[in-house]
DNA sequence: TCAGGAATTCTCATTTAATTTCAATATAAA
DNA sequence: TTTATATTGAAATTAAATGAGAATTCCTGA
């Protein structure tokens, strides 16, 4: 059975992923006509969620005029703080902790000033960035970068010098973002890289919690790489639909919704 | 598949990463004739993202998207970019090398767009940053980033992790920078962490070069941890005192100034 | 200031992609 | 089941992108 709609929102998040895609290439993924994929894109632009153009389709930040942009990062921004402040609260002085790179992992690091000693890892390009400044201030922090080879366009280190590196350390508790979360089929990436990535993140953490706005569940994106028993905790805000939260309360995760 | 419009916005990052850049120049990275390129930058400069100016284009600042990394500022500056010209001879098509931080290395990660098929890796937080934004034009490029652990105020990751990363690795050619130049004594750094780095990129590297501006001469930090003779190259500018240059000379190390 | 050369613009032909129109199919509602 | 609506894809039309060559403008050095 062929849901449209559901198809969409995952052409978009491949989309916010990849930066930028050919309609070539999303007819194949997804086996539809090169017209129907226009169709869908069409769709998109006119909610305001990409960019169509000659080709295929790009995020809709990337050559926008300075206004657009703002109010862009200012989506979500509320919630995305909401819940980088909630999840601060699970760390105590002296913790080893894991964040993960995505603008909600990113937002994390801004919680942490108050707090001391910690052992911080991450794979997150911009994350190691903001670390890096607090390091100037906090510094009884040990902050550590995985490294490993760089993609265009994307923020994190991969390849198996990253995962290695993950494989290698235990924290107490492992924060992760997500592209796309299915309560059926779990978290899911874009790339076989990524997935890697974050299966060796949630493996690392003896307690895994997930942040994540509200938009990003019930969304899927290629590949399935870990089933959502495995995350110990979700945070998210009070948007999520209330039919969301009853089926992730019955599968035993804990929920936090700020 | 091509998106002419992808292909806009990598000018318009590579019109800010160069500031100045020619239509032929373009042209040539872009496999596209100069027309479309001039095409391209008419509907750049119509958005406000760029100045179209005779024989090419250059950066309009006022709006500009802050850079991931702070470019550090110059001294030296043209004795650093003359140095990283010449050291950009050295490279052919397909090697691998590795670029070591400091801003003389920094400079060769401009001179690189005209190679294809190179492999490098670096410890460089800011050698990093150059490169990622170089990657979105020459995708044909693998870049490795050796990861570790964060010091407040340096720009390099070290740690065992940082060294291990190195030792694992080998390379056609190392570009190695210096703090400090002894012919007596060899190359000396201030601590312990950046010495172990280095010695361990040294090691990597089948071909060592050495770029360094002539102030950094008869000059001595805290930890010695190289000879000079395990140098195959220097190249610095031609401001380095004759005592010194025939010192070097004797010392069967390969110099050259310019 | 002027001439020679380089860069740019203009016009046109070709290729490739996008849109429109139409018919068929699938899904949802009565 | 029947009807209405949405989705899909094929074919024809329209638009966009590209590069070549001629005409024009800009730049540089005498």
């Amino acid at each position: 059975m062929r849901i449209p709609e559901k198809r969409r929102i995952d052409i978009r998040n491949l989309i916010q992923q990849e930066k930028t895609v050919s309609v070539e290439k999303i007819a194949k993924l997804f086996n539809i006509s090169p017209i129907t994929v226009r169709r869908d894109l069409e769709k998109l632009q006119d909610r305001g969620l990409i960019s169509k153009v000659h080709g295929g389709a790009i995020v809709r930040d990337s050559l926008a005029p300075e206004p657009v942009f703002k109010e862009r990062i200012n989506l979500y921004r509320d919630e995305k703080n909401r819940i980088a402040a909630e999840a601060a609260k699970r760390i105590n002085d002296g913790d080893s902790i894991i964040i993960e790179s995505g603008s909600t992992c990113q937002g994390l690091v801004k919680n942490l000033i108050n707090k001391n000693k910690l052992k911080i890892a991450t794979a997150g390009i911009s994350v190691a960035g903001e670390l890096l400044n607090l390091l100037n201030i906090k510094n009884d922090f040990e902050i550590s970068v995985c490294g490993g080879i760089l993609r265009a366009g994307s923020s994190i280190y991969v390849g198996p010098h990253a995962v290695s590196f993950f494989n290698s350390i235990n924290v107490d508790k492992s924060f992760i973002g997500a592209v796309a979360i299915s309560v059926a089929k779990g978290l899911s990436t874009a790339t076989q890289f990524d997935a890697e990535l974050s299966k060796a993140i949630i493996n690392s953490g003896r307690e895994v919690i997930l942040l994540a706005d509200s938009s990003k569940f019930e969304t899927q994106s290629y590949i399935n790489f870990m089933p959502l028993t495995q995350i110990d905790e979700i945070i998210t805000d009070k948007a999520l639909d209330i039919k969301i939260v009853e089926k992730i309360k019955k599968s035993g995760v804990k929920l936090t919704l700020v």
